[in-house]
DNA sequence: ACAAAAGTGTTTGGCGTACACCCATGA
DNA sequence: TCATGGGTGTACGCCAAACACTTTTGT
């Protein structure tokens, strides 16, 4: 949706209230987030949204992810909201609408203070269709050890972010959304390590994933690698949406 | 803040946003929550408020404290924000106008589509003035086992939030802003029975809180009791401050 | 003396950590 | 046959759960 189309329709939107999404992707053994660089900003944002009057705040977000992975179904879960009274989104707005040689007459709508809703999405690398909202921006997966400075307090959204992905990660599993439907459980293990940050003791790891009952093993083994072949795994269905459901209690 | 005065002054108030606050006192050896009940409505509702354009979210929430409990610097948390659709809060606003008998069309602000942010505090029961807000409501401490029906979606709004501080339980110590200053080590403990919803181990609870480091022995004892005095103990202020701010990691 | 709850000590089992060892595969 | 990482077994230590026992107070 582009600026002008939504400042046309502002009644539609509610006001003052924006989406920012933390889209993360697990690539090349570590983890990704989805950023966006606008030719109008020398800084990098979040993929964002706003809030029509008629849809909840979670589908809001649910659309801000299709819109910019292509993705439905995904792992969605609201965070934070971040309404600090120097986030200086106005300063920024008026900036973005000089780029756009939009009077700000006819943004007013624009032009107030915005509070923005938090929500962090794990997708699947290769499903990921990044798209870019037209001609004046483009659109990256941004290694996590490589975020560059981004416009407001948007840096410290993505942390807080990843601090909540790091505390979910006790009590739900993760990776249905983030891996290929085959996967071997040293990638597994990798993922698991990029989103805590430190080492895990890899034989330790192959026996808490395995009984949680998470896991099928597949009969297909992982060929070309210069040493024992590993065994393909994939997730079953059934028993994860149900521990995801249940929640479950593993200190990392 | 009367509803009037906001209506005339709107321009001063972020559209569409609000805030409810959850407010636990811990009284009678069981958890209280702060609930107003307006005479415009059969149904209760968690004590509330609106965000001013040139406020923070926070200090928002620390006004609506204030107003209600007459308290400050208390522990406090955003934990979630609501905006399903189907809140219904346009049908309620409409009944509130009504009782009122303001016109609708002096009170458009009102009647717009809101979405809410959930904070919520601890305080000490005794400490706390309730002040319901003109004459048209009351305000009462309403026992948690015995919480009644609410407007809106204040019930799952207050049970969200039980949840956050049972989850909160794990990694920060409590009771510091519940209790008196002096209180019996079965005191504290009822205090996380009462939130946690079950019975733990006196002996095993003694300990471990004794482990912490954040509990000073006093040389008093409690008197009139028929069987062995229990000591007193308080909060080691500097210890208790710093564990809440670096973490700490028990699972109950 | 007795009831009732505080406070202390001890046992036990499960789980996480650490690590030794064998296995399979490509070069 | 060697390097490399996959997969299995096991021993140790800590901590939480369970419970026996002693202590102190009022009646």
């Amino acid at each position: 949706m582009s600026l002008e189309s939504i400042l046309n329709n502002s009644n539609n939107y509610q006001p003052g209230l924006s989406i920012d999404c933390v889209i993360f992707g697990f690539h090349d053994n570590s983890l990704k987030v989805l950023l966006l660089k606008p030719k109008f900003s020398e800084k990098w944002t979040l993929p964002g949204g706003f809030v029509t009057v008629d849809d909840s705040i979670d589908v809001a977000a649910v659309n801000v992810l299709k819109e910019r992975t292509g993705l439905t179904g995904i792992f969605l879960r609201q965070f934070a909201t971040f309404g600090d009274i120097n986030r200086d989104e106005i300063d920024f707005n008026t900036k973005v609408l000089e780029f756009f040689k939009i009077p700000k007459e006819n943004a007013k709508w624009y032009l107030q203070r915005f509070v923005t809703i938090g929500y962090y999405a794990l997708v699947d690398f290769f499903e990921t269709i990044p798209s870019a909202n037209g001609k004046y921006e483009i659109i990256e997966w941004i290694d996590l050890n490589n975020i560059p400075e981004l416009i407001l307090d948007h840096n410290k959204i993505l942390n807080k972010a990843l601090e909540n992905l790091r505390l979910e990660l006790n009590s739900l599993p993760i990776g249905f959304n983030l891996l290929p439907e085959k996967f071997t459980m040293t990638e597994l293990q990798k993922l698991y390590e990029t989103i805590l940050g430190r080492e895990l003791d890899r034989r330790n790891f192959f026996r808490k994933m395995n009984s949680i009952g998470i896991l099928k093993k597949l009969d297909e083994k992982k060929s070309n690698v210069s040493h024992k072949a590993p065994n393909f795994y994939c997730f079953d269905t059934e028993n994860y949406q149900k521990v995801l459901k249940d929640g479950l209690n593993m200190g990392w």
